[in-house]
DNA sequence: TTTCTCACA
DNA sequence: TGTGAGCA
């Protein structure tokens, strides 16, 4: 089969780490950009070696979000707010469902 | 060579 | 936000 790619044992998003460069790379920012993000609290890379920042794919792709809104227009402390509500409503979401299960007979 | 922090414009 | 200095 030519199946492989999918399912291997590093295609998990948490794992699978990127420098700086190469999620700068990636998203097509400078490294800068990357440290100013984390400054506002949207995202906390892990850290490793001499205390270099560590991307996950979850992080590179938060960070896509991110870099989706600024280039809307939306300030670094307007984008926290807006995956603060995000993740808000995902959670009611969730409440709403789990309410109606226990409501709907 | 790359990345780090700090600082300046 | 971009760039540079000095360090690990």
């Amino acid at each position: 089969m030519v199946t492989s790619g999918v399912g291997s044992p590093l295609d998990d998003s948490s794992l699978a780490f990127y420098t700086i460069g190469q999620v700068a790379e990636i998203l097509g920012v400078q490294p800068a950009a990357l440290r100013r993000i984390e400054d506002q609290g949207l995202i906390h890379p892990d850290r490793s070696g001499g205390g270099q920042r560590r991307y996950s794919r979850n992080e590179v792709d938060r960070l896509r979000e991110v870099l989706t809104l600024t280039d809307e227009g939306v300030t670094l402390a307007g984008v926290r707010h807006v995956l603060e509500l995000r993740q808000r409503v995902t959670d009611l979401e969730d409440e709403l469902a789990q309410a109606r299960e226990h409501s709907d007979d």
